[in-house]
DNA sequence: TCTAACATGTAAAACGTTACATGATTTC
DNA sequence: GAAATCATGTAACGTTTTACATGTTAGA
């Protein structure tokens, strides 16, 4: 139940109203916990309900601006620190190199070369962002924004930096199948 | 849809029940693409009713032997090269780090340090399993294995140096704070 | 005036987890 | 004979995705 808690967290930087956190999510939290319109208005019913966030304001189109409670502020504070992280991370990425063998060597080098690719894409975008972000904002937000796109890097770099390996190996496999059979 | 990826996956390295399966997904499978018992007993019955696998013998106490047909391995290459992996990673551990302004820098800290030990650990299991497999299988299975294996190892090694030199960078912000505090 | 952006909500389907329910066979 | 393991299946619930549905306001 991750998306409650982000949505505190959000609410926690000031009031919002349910389209204003959908904008945030597709933009700052994308990659890293997705939430659909349906999500965010059904959540922020349950949120107001349990007494998490209070509406504060209504606006022009029916607008609602939606306010994090003391209740709430205490909810998020001990998800973030009382809270185990879950620590499964399912990949599909890495479910394929599992059954590579299915396929012949170049269509599994292939695959490995795909991934290190978009890996120097994202890797990019993300150094993009750095550029940008880069000074505004008080100490402590800029400390743990900036820490969190770290993680990307050095992940999109790991990724990159593993792919290429990767590849070379089953190329490494492709050379000597193709010695063998010519040998034989 | 990967969850019958990941069936089709095992499937084609030869028959096995839906018990089987359910063992080789908690022993090999759990860190990647976790599945429960009542989610392979429902796909099995979806993925034969579609022909992608078919009964091949009954054992004892009810048990069915599950083989994948020629539809079903179609599926898997086209699944395996074709289908783009997905590349949202939900992370409710990257999550925190967006909002761990709500909390002290201590408490801050204290969360990036045990992310760090979290991944030590992690690595040093990884480790361990490496020792155990080596040789063993033909040469495709054990270099894809060894190729997933191997993202487990970076990927651990990168966390671990991540959080603890995020959790340095946040113990700098506390000598800062405390400084400045006894300065005024 | 038209279009883009603002703004909220409901419904259905797919996917995933936990719990319930039952029974057969092997091994000690 | 009891306990562990083998073996399958259903039900209820919660989360996520996709699609439907509607209406307002600001700006070109």
């Amino acid at each position: 139940m991750s998306l409650r808690h982000a949505m505190l967290g959000l609410l926690s930087a000031g009031p919002a109203s349910g389209y204003d956190l959908l904008k945030t999510f597709e933009i700052s939290l994308a990659s890293v916990w997705p939430a659909t319109q349906s999500q965010l208005y059904a959540e922020l019913g349950r949120l107001s309900k349990e007494g998490l966030v209070r509406v504060v304001a209504e606006g022009p189109r029916g607008r609602k601006e939606y306010e994090i409670t003391e209740e709430g502020h205490a909810e998020l504070r001990h998800w973030l620190v009382e809270v185990s992280p879950n620590q499964t991370r399912r990949s599909d990425m890495l479910l394929r190199v599992f059954f590579l063998d299915q396929v012949d060597a170049e269509a599994a080098r292939g695959y490995l070369e795909r991934l290190a690719e978009r890996a120097v894409h994202e890797h990019d975008q993300l150094r993009g962002i750095r550029e940008f972000v880069i000074s505004e904002g008080d100490d402590a937000l800029r400390l743990y924004g900036d820490i969190a796109l770290e993680w990307g890097l050095r992940l999109t770099a790991a990724q990159r930096d593993w792919a290429e390996w990767a590849a070379a190996r089953v190329a490494a496999l492709e050379q000597q199948k193709a010695g063998h059979t010519t040998a034989e």
